[in-house]
DNA sequence: GACAAACGACTACACTTGTGGTCTAATTGC
DNA sequence: GCAATTAGACCACAAGTGTAGTCGTTTGTC
């Protein structure tokens, strides 16, 4: 529970592979962070170690090493991140947001987002992020372990 | 020219009465800045000074006090912003974004969102944000000052 | 003309962020 | 069993941010 925790740049970057691969240990992460980000593995453990300190990941032991799972879901973390975007920028308020946004782009992304309106508007479905399909299960130096019993 | 810096929550605070009021010297910012922001004077010529730095603000001496005045409209700022908001959190996709937003809205809002993107559609016009009409005068220790010459 | 008020310049300082290094203990390959 | 690898713990350091103080100069007021 609680609330999730504002992100910076680099950090949403760390989190990010996680929805997409479910949990991973620390060179999974090194691996899976954007080309662009010529990080050393060093600054990615320090990354982890902020966001498990700021309670956007959890791990547990597995061998000698940790596996880190995200606290929330992508669709969790954007919410938040969206509102307070909206706040810093918008004051709040969703109208002048929708407004410029919809202004600010182009004809095609206009016709894609009246198009992403009607189908939402059709089939109100939840669940449109992936949600980690976690097996519960890891393997890792040729053993597999039972994770978050 | 150039392209609108990034501005630290706070700095949002301090730029946004400009695009609603025009040019304003240090004094007036202090006076129109949320309230929630128990900020000192000082706070606030800092801010000032920081913003000038990034470019975000440019200023004139008139009499002993700088009047300072946005460099970008509004649109410009948000502009930038909602860009690079939607890089960081939904790595540039426009798709995921406008479905996790129609998406996390509620009806009466969706509503809105949509009777919004009907009138956009039907007047596309131009300067939703009240550009700053700027008189190109100020009054300041009983005098009236030249601006933007 | 003197003095207080106001202003800009410069300084401070703790916390966060981006980036990465050292040290030591556990694990694995041979 | 021992050396080489790898992991986590802890440390470093510059830039950016939030918040504000001091100092010297200008200016409005009496």
């Amino acid at each position: 529970m609680g609330v999730p925790p504002k992100l910076s740049d680099a950090e949403w970057d760390v989190l990010k592979p996680f929805w997409e691969q479910g949990p991973l240990a620390a060179r999974d992460v090194f691996a899976a962070v954007p080309q662009e980000r010529t990080w050393s593995y060093r600054t990615v453990k320090t990354m982890l170690s902020r966001l498990v300190a700021k309670g956007a990941l959890t791990y547990k032991q597995v061998g000698n090493s940790y596996l880190y799972r995200p606290v929330y879901s992508r669709g969790e973390m954007t919410r938040a991140a969206t509102g307070s975007f909206i706040d810093r920028v918008f004051d709040g308020a969703l109208r002048p947001f929708v407004a410029h946004f919809a202004e600010s782009i182009s004809d095609e992304e206009f016709a894609l987002l009246k198009s992403e309106i009607r189908a939402i508007e059709q089939r109100k479905r939840r669940e449109r992020w992936p949600i980690n399909s976690l097996s519960g299960w890891w393997q890792c130096r040729g053993r597999w372990w039972r994770l978050w019993a």
